[in-house]
DNA sequence: CTTGAATCATTCAAGCTAGAAATATGTCGG
DNA sequence: CCGACATATTTCTAGCTTGAATGATTCAAG
């Protein structure tokens, strides 16, 4: 026994690894559908995001991720022919990503696999509420 | 049924937002832990992991990863003279991984800092007994 | 003993990600 | 208008991660 770990934190890096755990799982989860139709994860998890036309600082937002990986990432879906880059109506510095007709058909059907067999559906609806406040409340204190 | 998504859909992909959110959190406290030790993340991931001698495949088990990834990680730890591949006692083809005595100060000093300011300490005991709860039903069932 | 399947570690190619620096554009006070 | 600062994107570098080979070793059945 050198410096013998105080319980709690043994107990609060458990409870890490079985958030990386469950984190993990899920996008595995995503991995397996964009896979099904030819999309690497993140290129599935920026479709999913691309709800509408957003320029790329407000799709890294969503993906959460640095815009310089959106950069990468829209770079292969434009030469896939999935998304357009259009010069922003407004603001010249901004890209207006728009979704070509292929890309939004593709979307839909992303969405339809991404709802079958979530992670999550072990857990029932109340459950869900219970753990997303605990999540919430976690995530907003940093 | 392809148009209007249906709100427990929706509510399951917020939740999995969450999630991915809190972990990316803990990451980063582990990044920055890190930094202040002079190592890259998955370093310390591997050094926290590191509890007494055990194999590649052990390792890399612990870390939740692929045992490729190991090799890349324990080379530079071995590189830093942290930890020493050894001959496995009873199996040829496993290495015995362990820490020399810096690496084992080093592991403390980083255990010391990973305590502190943990992402889920916003919870109490009680909350963090619940949210264990639900995260072990929903990694259980795959 | 010997063959074949399984296991351990490594290598390699491909892709993911962050962060710093560079470029272009926008905004605001003077 | 002008200059200073802020913002949007891209490029580049370095590191992370996986998955498919490969080679060495172990193990079990014949």
């Amino acid at each position: 026994m050198t410096t013998s770990p105080e319980p709690q934190a043994i107990a609060e890096r458990q409870l890490c690894g079985l958030v990386n755990g469950l984190a993990q799982r899920i996008a595995e989860h995503v991995r397996e559908c964009a896979a099904a139709l030819g999309l690497t994860a993140s290129q599935a998890t920026a479709l999913r995001e691309m709800s509408g036309p957003m320029t790329m600082r407000e799709l890294a937002e969503r993906m959460c991720c640095e815009p310089s990986n959106t950069t990468f990432v829209v770079d292969r879906l434009e030469k896939q022919g999935l998304v357009g880059r259009h010069p922003h109506p407004t603001d010249r510095r901004a890209k207006h990503l728009v979704l070509t007709a292929e890309g939004a058909a593709l979307r839909e059907r992303l969405l339809g696999l991404l709802a079958e067999g979530s992670a999550l559906s072990a857990l029932g609806p109340e459950e869900q509420h219970v753990l997303r406040g605990l999540l919430e409340r976690a995530v907003a204190r940093s």
